[in-house]
DNA sequence: CCTGATTCCTTT
DNA sequence: AAGGAATCAGGT
């Protein structure tokens, strides 16, 4: 058992330190005189509701020495009783325009040790203002669930001795007084160098409790707690399994990878903000020159963050980091509260030097930062889509500038964003074109399907031909599909109505091993129907391939080869990732398919062949980065191949081969994308041409909710700045989500300010009872 | 004039 | 956000 941090003291007789008030009461009068004289200090307080007001409580004396910035506490809040809030300032007067009557009293402080440190509340009260949120919303995505209610950690009740009466036992004077008894449990108290509870004082004293109550009625004895962590152990870490090998010499570097150090080093070793994007195809090395940055990072101690999208936080990325650093905390979103507390602590405690994580990861709170790395820059996972709707890897930008570091923003195909702020010299760009030893990109052909005459299972002939061959000369196939399921759709060839979910509208996919009827927005299972639910005709039509229906057509075309398919359905157990993962690699499974998640940075050299069975997926999504989705995801499938010895080969079919998306992808031709994508987005003011804010009210009453919509276009109009352009209102491209009815609202500027300043008052038109608008700033998901 | 529902208002 | 107060619609 460990002593993890300091909390109330009981009945501790430590005397509490005055607090220096230099009091000027000239202007308080009155009753208000007496509420002003009773002293303390005035703590601004931020509760975790939509409330967007710091509100001013006094710190009674009693709390006067332990109230700290970053701290929660417990206040009276309207009639809502006692709530919790964090304390971001302490002053000694409150403010001049309050009455001093309204003020009321802390009721307690709940962390005896502050969660957060003044950056933390400078980033969280940034992303308030940015994101449009609470500041208390903002605080409540920093602290994790686990941090605030202390999981793992209990209050235990310990015996101290009193002063007095420990002075007058050193004399010698006290034993006269007291029983053997009393005397061995008083010896065991003064002679231990820890604390002991009272069952601790009972064995090694060899006495009872009731010695133990005799002194404490006597006053020689009192208690005191403390908050103790249950598990002192930290041996969750390494994985199992997994040795802790000693640090690795890094691998020489390449001409490109120096390059890049070079041009890194004294960013590193400064102490300014300063913003860098990697640009390296993929197997250029870009992860050994973040390797190589890290190390200096932490060579002059300080410590570094690694942003890694969820899906790519495999054992494989994980076990690059822990061969290289000793001290390495791995976030993930599967981490159990006590867990999540653990790390919480020890990156508080500096006992860590590299955070690798997912989203949140971002909001560590580390001691001395020197680095922050976010790989995959451009992957829309780094948003979230729920309150505060943050960006981490521009989180990760901010958090920079407020700390003073640099940050590498890494990716094959960065976001338009980003390049654009490269081009705009606002980030240095950093250009890793080659990959390393000097392999080749692979070569890349599309599939026309429009001249494919038979495509059963979703194969063309082309591809069939070519797995056989990849196979038959002992290679490995992966084939990308993203699309879960069965079949994708279900119709009616009478009336030509699709089978929909019961709560959304969205087509429902059918799953065959559940034969069911699936929604992939809700998540709602409806039976297979016996007739078309619209006209009752008895036979519908089962159309459109998912994962399932593609694995079904590989185990027919190629019986005797071993495949494996990998989705969300699939990978339900945790765990089975790996097993899937490692049956590959070792070459047990001869053809790996699946969604996206087989898409991220996994290295298999024996991969000959990768097809991209549908790539128009995502390319006619309602969605003014159609495009740009497309192209990421086929250029990051065809960069999996190829990476060992022997050469490899990318098939993606399409329906629209000359699409700049998918022809520039298979040319491995980032830059020819972004000519043509970026003039696309100027002219409508879509990013990075114009700031987007998105504005999205739901409800079940879809004339209520379409009509509070208008209204509040129409007052938002009316004020708008010259340059502020609107979108809508329009229903969203998917009208009903789990019974409620969506519109939505998108507002563009070129520049932020006059968006901010129109949206200032946003507060002043709220939404009517049973409407809920959300305020999406920099959004993603247009759905 | 009473009842339940809905909207408004405040929070330090 | 959330609770209480104020207001409203409709029935006796
Ligand atoms: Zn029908
Ligand atoms: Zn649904």
């Amino acid at each position: 058992m460990s002593v993890v941090n300091r909390d109330q003291d009981q009945e501790s007789d430590q005397p509490r330190p005055q607090p220096r008030l230099g009091r000027q009461a000239s202007w308080f009068e009155g009753e208000d005189e007496a509420q002003a004289e009773r002293g303390g200090l005035f703590v601004g307080v931020v509760v975790d509701r939509a409330l967007d007001a710091v509100l001013t409580y006094r710190a009674p004396q009693r709390l006067v020495a332990s109230i700290q910035l970053g701290q929660r506490v417990r206040v009276p809040l309207g009639r809502n009783g006692v709530v919790t809030g964090y304390c971001v300032s302490v002053d000694l007067l409150p403010p001049e325009d309050l009455p001093p009557s309204k003020i009321k009293d802390v009721v307690e402080i709940l962390d005896a040790v502050p969660l957060i440190d003044a950056r933390m509340l400078e980033l969280t009260r940034w992303m308030a203002g940015y994101y449009m949120c609470s500041w208390g919303q903002a605080l409540d995505a920093v602290v994790p669930a686990g941090v605030r209610n202390q999981a793992g950690t209990r209050v235990g009740t310990f015996l101290v001795v009193r002063p007095e009466a420990r002075q007058a036992f050193d004399d010698e004077t006290l034993q006269k007084t007291l029983t053997a008894k009393q005397t061995a449990a008083i010896e065991a108290l003064c002679r231990s160098d820890e604390l002991l509870t009272v069952s601790d004082v009972c064995r090694r004293a060899k006495c009872g409790a009731g010695v133990i109550k005799t002194l404490r009625d006597d006053g020689l004895i009192h208690t005191v707690k403390r908050r103790l962590s249950l598990a002192a152990s930290r041996n969750d870490e390494p994985a199992a399994g997994e040795p802790t090998a000693a640090p690795k010499p890094p691998p020489a570097m390449t001409p490109e990878q120096a390059a890049a150090m070079a041009a890194l080093t004294p960013a590193l070793d400064g102490d300014a903000f300063a913003p860098f994007v990697i640009f390296g195809v993929t197997g250029s090395g870009k992860t050994e020159v973040y390797l190589t940055a890290i190390e200096r990072t932490v060579a002059r101690g300080r410590e570094a963050i690694v942003l890694v999208p969820e899906i790519s936080l495999t054992p494989q990325t994980i076990r690059r980091f822990r061969r290289r650093f000793r001290r390495v905390a791995v976030l993930h979103s599967h981490l159990s509260d006590v867990e999540r507390h653990r790390h919480w602590q020890s990156i508080a405690q500096g006992e860590i030097d590299v955070v690798v994580g997912a989203r949140s990861a971002i909001f560590a709170p580390t001691r001395r930062l020197g680095l922050i790395v976010v790989d995959e820059e451009h992957e829309s996972t780094f948003k979230q889509e729920t309150v505060p709707r943050y960006h981490a890897r521009d989180v990760a930008v901010k958090r920079a500038q407020l700390e003073n570091t640099p940050v590498l923003l890494g990716s094959a195909t960065p976001s338009l964003e980003t390049w654009r702020n490269a081009e705009l010299g606002r980030y240095a760009r950093i250009s890793m074109p080659s990959r390393v030893e000097g392999r080749p990109m692979p070569a890349v052909e599309i599939i026309d399907l429009r001249n494919e005459k038979h495509l059963t299972g979703g194969l063309s002939e082309t591809l069939r031909l070519a797995m056989h061959q990849a196979l038959d000369d002992d290679g490995q196939v992966i084939l990308l599909l993203n699309r879960r399921g069965y079949n994708t759709f279900v119709i009616c060839p009478k009336c030509g109505q699709v089978v929909k979910c019961r709560h959304c509208d969205v087509a429902a996919t059918y799953h065959k091993n559940r034969h069911m009827l699936i929604c992939h927005t809700c998540d709602a299972e409806r039976a297979c129907p016996p007739a078309c639910p619209s006209c009752q005709a008895p036979v519908l039509h089962y159309g459109g391939i998912g994962t399932e229906r593609l694995e079904r057509e590989i185990r027919m075309e190629f019986p005797f080869h071993e495949s494996r398919r990998m989705d969300s359905d699939t990978m339900r157990r945790h765990g089975s990732h790996e097993v899937t993962l490692a049956a590959f690699k070792s070459g047990d499974v001869k053809i790996l398919l699946g969604t996206q998640m087989i898409a991220k940075g996994l290295d298999f050299p024996n991969v000959t062949l990768v097809g991209v069975v549908d790539a128009d997926v995502a390319l006619h999504l309602p969605d003014f980065r159609a495009a740009e989705r497309t192209f990421q995801l086929v250029a990051q499938v065809a960069g999996r191949t190829g990476r060992g010895n022997r050469p490899g080969r990318v098939l993606v079919q399409s329906f629209c081969p000359e699409h700049p998306a998918i022809a520039n992808a298979a040319r491995h031709d980032y830059e020819g994308f972004v000519r043509y994508e970026l003039p696309t987005r100027e002219a409508p003011l879509a990013s990075p041409y114009g700031r987007i804010v998105r504005l999205v009210a739901r409800g079940k009453d879809e004339a209520r909710v379409e009509k509070y919509l208008n209204e509040l276009a129409k007052t938002l109009r009316a004020k708008a700045p010259p340059g502020v352009r609107f979108w809508g209102p329009s229903p969203t491209p998917i009208l009903k989500i789990r019974e409620e009815f969506r519109f939505h609202l998108q507002i563009r500027c070129a520049s932020a300010a006059p968006l901010r300043t129109m949206l200032r008052d946003l507060p002043l038109h709220p939404p009517p009872n049973k409407v809920d608008l959300a305020v999406d700033v920099d959004p993603i998901s247009m759905l």
